[in-house]
Parts: structure tokens; sequence; C-alpha cells
DNA sequence: AGCGCAGATGTTAGCGGTAACAGATTACAC
DNA sequence: GTGTAATCTGTTACCGCTAACATCTGCGCT
């Protein structure tokens, strides 16, 4: 392999392969001219070059098994001295797919969010090893254009009849069901347990949730997971439930905390937005944190750590779990869409300054 | 068209055009079977319902002009009738294209750092919308796999000579650049500008600049647009500049505030990021804001409403902007890579309770 | 009539890959 | 030696679409 003044590459190829093993050879050598770095290898490129067919080439990619290890090391090298990259354009072509994977987002979402951003960035980042294109979707637009799967969130019990049921592509819901769909999620229950055990063990002993007012299968899980252990432990523990917000946790907190009259409290939240809420309502009155008001939040997503005091949180994997989601739902394509079963992942709290001081 | 009791529908097809304009009339009427749904419409489907070839088919949609009326309204109404959506995977296949464009991120990013996520959303909207995916890519993995064209950020000096000048596809640069590249970015200068003049009408004359220490065109905007404007009053002004911490600008801010001994203050932040650390170090010191200390941050993306006091702040339409970087890309790829020019976008000053209140 | 011409439409080939089939070679049993 | 299955490899056709070329039509001109 040579350059000429042209700056082109001159490549040697067999037509045929070189003697191997005894067998007759039938290779016939010719030069051939490319141009340089212009256009990339394709199968065909390889396949001259290893002096095989394209059939063998696309073999050894698809189905190494089937072919003799000998060819199989050729196909190699040559690929790798082609740089050869599949197109996978083409490969979806042929196989009738459209390499899209929508996610549908049904409730209202905040795309500033940084829970979502995370979501979507572990979907994004799995989706893309394989070649699959993310396109970011809503209850309107979810029929927009053809895609070979979905992942749906923020489902609604209306939700399944109208839009879930009807759908005839592959889907894993992120957030858990009590249908029959694939789903990841975390173990709300045992999250928000963890936060409660840490409070009862930091002897907090007047104890509320702050819950958010949607009658979803993830907010029943945290309610139990609360309830619970405080009648676990056979301690007085009250459950308020609200919008999510910050401004609500706050006006709440107030409201509760006025009631027990400097009592040492510990509210446990569900989600940081609330917590932030609660950390306010607790400083604006004039308390301390974590010695007069614990508090703990749900996520851990970014908002835990620009809180003042930082907030001690329980932790969802969001970005591994984002990344479940593609891997399964990739998984499901494969399979023609067959059920898969879920994929639960475990909480980790985080303990910070809103409710221990070393 | 009807349903037999299979479920199939029955499709009444022309093998030619009928009678037109007094022509001899070619038609001849067969039937046709097609599953239901199991399928999409492609070009040959509705070429045969419209009775024309595919190639008028694919000229109605590329080149319409090329059609006769008479002709292209039997295509628009056959790919009507059977939902036609072309199929970009075989398109980009004749073209030669990968309908991926990468987002090149130089700078160490922060993935939850929730103006990231803007900007990502802003090119993801606009990418999808003419079926281009999106490939995050980092300084290391930039090179892996083939792309039709780059969103580049983050850049540093150095880092035009060793990536960006070898790139040999189109490219669009987020942020401002001296060189020949097309680029998008905020008036950062004006933007800093408008925050400062807003601390000065409210009578602050102890004036600083938080800025960040980096040796770029955006944070050399920045720092003029300080200098600048309180000149043109005639007043002291202050540049410090640290890394983009909350945590050093909380420590900043309390070394500063304690020389300044309680005089009347405001502090131009150049992020928000370095706003909240400000507003942490005034709330410990036990001063008030905005009587004693007005903040301003710079960015407006998510930071400045989780703050509390909620933050004045310069707003970028980082959103809008990521669309027009995607959409600036894709008219430069359509143009095989001219210079297009630039666009620089105009930012809101946002008053809040951090510099003013009611 | 015969010519060139322009515009509308059809035909062909091929983008890069793979499934399905066909052909070649080997191994083994009888 | 022959039949037969197992294993490997090549050939063909096609996925859906479009560029380039070929064809056809009617028109105006000499």
């Amino acid at each position: 392999m040579f350059k000429d003044a042209m700056n082109t590459l001159y490549y040697l190829v067999g037509e045929g392969r070189n003697d191997v093993n005894g067998y007759k050879s039938r290779a016939i050598i010719r030069w051939e001219v490319r141009e340089e770095g212009v256009t990339m290898a394709t199968l065909s490129d390889v396949a001259k070059k290893a002096a095989v067919s394209k059939m063998t080439v696309s073999r050894v990619i698809n189905h190494p098994d089937q072919v003799s290890s000998e060819l199989r090391e050729l196909v190699y090298a040559a690929m790798k001295e082609l740089k050869y990259v599949p197109n996978f354009a083409a490969r979806a072509l042929v196989h009738n797919r459209t390499q899209v994977i929508k996610l549908l987002i049904l409730e209202e979402m905040d795309t500033t969010e940084p829970y979502y951003m995370n979501l979507l960035n572990g979907i994004a980042m799995e989706l893309d090893k394989h070649h699959y294109a993310l396109q970011l979707v809503t209850r309107n637009s979810h029929s927009i254009g053809d895609c070979d799967g979905l992942i749906i969130t923020g489902m609604r019990a209306d939700d399944y009849r109208q839009i879930i049921d009807p759908m005839d592509r592959p889907i894993v819901l992120f957030g858990q069901t009590d249908r029959a769909y694939d789903f990841v999620d975390v173990d709300n229950e045992r999250g928000i347990r963890m936060a409660t055990e840490h409070v009862i063990s930091l002897h907090f002993t007047n104890i509320l949730f702050f819950g958010i007012s949607l009658d979803e299968p993830f907010m029943m899980a945290r309610i139990r997971g609360f309830t619970e252990t405080v009648l676990h432990h056979g301690l007085y523990g009250k459950v308020i439930c609200m919008k999510n917000s910050s401004r609500a946790a706050q006006i709440e907190a107030t409201k509760q905390l006025a009631m027990l009259q400097g009592a040492a409290t510990a509210i446990v939240c569900a989600s940081d937005r609330l917590a932030i809420g609660v950390v306010r309502a607790v400083l604006e009155m004039g308390l301390a944190i974590p010695r007069d008001v614990a508090v703990t939040g749900f996520d851990g997503v970014f908002l835990d750590r620009v809180s003042y005091p930082k907030l001690t949180t329980v932790r969802q994997p969001v970005i591994e779990m984002g990344q479940e989601c593609a891997k399964m739902l990739l998984n499901k394509i494969d399979l023609d869409g067959a059920r898969i079963g879920s994929r639960i992942f475990q909480p980790v709290l985080i303990v910070r300054e809103s409710t221990w001081r070393p």
C-alpha cells in the first residue's frame, strides 16, 4: 500500500484467496485505486480485501460461528485494516426497522427537571451504543412516525385503555404497574422505609410524611413504607399529601410545625422538591436543622445537593434505570415483543446535613 | 374498500390511470389483498394506488414542481389514503448519509447540570423534526462512528488545532469564537451590562463582579460588559474570578463582604451557580437580601428558581439556541458545508427577589 | 414531412446490507 | 466406491428510495 503524488491510496487486493491448506490457489492479483478518506469502507470493500464474498463478511459480523476460523481471521484483519464500520441505515432497511425508540412522557414534565434529564441520559446512552435513535414524544405526538419500540413513563390509570394497550409495538414502562407489562422501577417502599428508620434511629418521635397527592402505585408504595415502619416502632406518624411543589410543602410545613409548637420533628418527604420547601419553612421559622427539625427527601438527583443545608435523601439510580429500560426494550424487540420480566432497583440512603451533623 | 371476516382490507387499485384529457385509457382494474396495519405503506404502494411509477411519487415528494399538477394531486390523495410515511433509512442509504449529528462537549460536563439538559433538548427537538439522530460524544469518543455533522461546545484554544480544524464534516460551534467557524451564542456583554445597569439603578455603589476563571471569549465579553458599564457610571467596580462552583463563590463572598463591613453591596455573577454561593454567604453572615446585598446571576436555567430567595438573572434562551444550532447545521449540510454566518441571541433580564422586593 | 426541442414520465441500476437458497466440500457409514 | 448428511461458502434477490438516463409526447420551425 503506498501513496502517489495525487494523494491516492493504492491497495493490493486479491481476487481469490491465496494458497491455503494445500488447496489449489485461485489468487489473481490486481490493483485497485481508491480515494483516501473520502468514502468509508463498505462490506464489499472488506470482502474484496479478504478475498471472500460479501456474505461471508456479513456472517462474520452476525453469525461468526458459521464461518471457519480461518476465513474469520482473514475477514477480521481486513475489517481492521480498512477501519470498517457497518452502515446501520442499510441494516435497518433490510430488517424493516426504523432504529427509532420513542420515549413517551405522559405526565406533565418540566424539561428542566434534572430527574428527567438523567433518565433521558441513561436511555440515550444505552440506545446510542446499539445505534438506536431516541425520539421524545408526548400524549399528543406519540403516534407521529414509526418506531421499533417505546419506553413510557408517567402513565395514569386511564392511559392504559386509551394509549398503552392499543400500541402494537414492544413497550417497557418506567414506573411500576400491576398490569401485564414489563417495567423498571426503584423499590419505593423500601426507600421510604430506610428514610423513616433513619430518623427514628436519631430518636425523633414526632414523624410526618409529606406525600404527593397522586393515586399511583409508586405513591401508595411510599406511603406504605412510611406507615408500616412507624407502626412497627409503635410511634405516631401523620401522612399529609400535596402537589409536588416546594411552595406547597413550605406552606404545609409551616402549618404543621406551628401546631407542634417547637417539638423536635422529623419530616420524611416523598421528593427532594417537597423537602426543599420544608427546609425553607424551617429556616423561616427560625428553627434549626437538624436539631429541631430533620428532613429527608427522595430522588437524589441534583436538588438534594443545591439545597442548603444539603438534603439527606433516598437516591434512585436514575441513569442506570434509564439504561436498563433501554436494554430491556432492545431485548424485547429482538425477542419479538415477548414478556421478559421487570427489574426493581434498590435505592440508597444518602445521609447529609438535613438530618445529621457530625 | 371493505373488510372481510379475516380482518383483511381489500383495496381497489388501477393498473393504469383512467381516461384523462381524452388520452386513450389504459385502466385495467384488479383487486389486491393487504393485511391491515401490519406493514407500513411504501412508495411502491402509493405508486400503484395512484397508477403512476415509483419515480413520479418520489418526485412529488422531492421535486414537486417537476410533476404535472394533475398527477401530483393524484399522488397526494394516494399518500393520504395510505397514510404514507417515507422511510428515512432508505433515503439515507441512497444519499450516503448517516442521519447522525454528534454533539461534542469538550468541557467537563456535569450531566446533572440543567444548562446542558436544555441545550440538548433544543438540539434534539429540532433534529428530530428532520429525522436526524443525536449522538453525545466527548473528547475521547468523538471519532467513533460516522456522522453528517457536529455541534461543538466548550472548546478551548488548544482544541482548534487538535480536534476542530481536522474535522472533515460540517460544524456549528455553540459559543462565540473569533475563528472562521459558524457559531451560536448569546450576547454575553450585553447580558452583564443589563444586570449591572439594573443594580446601579437600585442605587448600589459598591459593585463586585464574580467571574469564572476561564480565558474564553464568553468570559472576556462578560467582564467587558461589567467594567464598561461601571466605568460609564463613574463607579468603583471590582472583578474577582474563581472556578464555577457555589462553594468557591460562598467563600469569596464571605471574604469580600467582611472587608466591606456591612456596606450595601451588589454582586453581579457570571453564573447562577456562583450567585447561589453568594446568597448562602450573605444569609450565613446574617445580612439581608436585597437590602444589604443584591445578587444577580447568569443563565436562567433552573438554578435561579430553586434558589431562595429566587435569583435575579440574565436568561439565555438556551432551548431556542439549541434549536438554532441544529437548524444551522442541517442547513450547512444541505449547502455542502459552506459558511452560513453566526447567530447571536439577545438575553433577557429577569428581576426577582435577590435584587428587588415589591 | 421531418427536424430539434422541452417537458413529463418511466426504466434501470445501485446505495449497503441480509435472508434464503444453491453449490461445493468434507466426513462418515455401508 | 457410493450415498448422505453436515458444514462451509457463494449467488441471487430484495429492503425503500433516488440519480441518471431513456422514452415519449406535443409543439414550433424550416
